[in-house]
DNA sequence: GGTTTGACCATAA
DNA sequence: CTTATGGCCAAAC
């Protein structure tokens, strides 16, 4: 084990963070603030941003998660931007010209956890 | 311990 | 459209 990394010890908010977005359905997306919630605090989805950013696991699909605008937040990683795009379409989910996503298709709410 | 940061959100200008 | 601001709270430093 490399300890050079930032690793989750003991998972504690994220391993919640990511048993809800293991839940989000094939080809549908939820928002950083819909997992938050289905968590019982709609205002950590700064968190959800952050565990997801700390994810290391690759049995869950981050990519499914965008900004409640429908858009990719990446901030400066543009490879990741790219790649969680590539991964929504290869489910089947359309981005319109600007990068948007029809949330009022797409959107799934999570089962709340608490 | 306190301070800073962050894949957010809503609102305002 | 952009930028700024306050709120929120866990993790990193």
């Amino acid at each position: 084990m490399r300890d050079d990394e930032p690793r989750v010890i003991k998972p504690g908010f994220h391993a919640e963070v990511y048993a809800i977005v293991r839940e989000i359905p094939f080809g549908r997306v939820a928002t950083y603030g819909d997992v938050a919630s289905a968590l019982g605090a709609p205002s950590v989805a700064r968190q959800v941003g952050w565990a997801l950013a700390a994810l290391r696991e690759d049995d869950v699909p981050w990519h499914r998660v965008v900004n409640a605008q429908g858009r990719i937040s990446a901030r400066g990683d543009l490879a990741r931007a790219t790649l969680q795009r590539t991964l929504l379409e290869a489910e089947g989910v359309v981005f319109d010209a600007l990068g948007c996503i029809a949330m009022s298709r797409y959107r799934s709410r999570p089962r709340p956890r608490i």
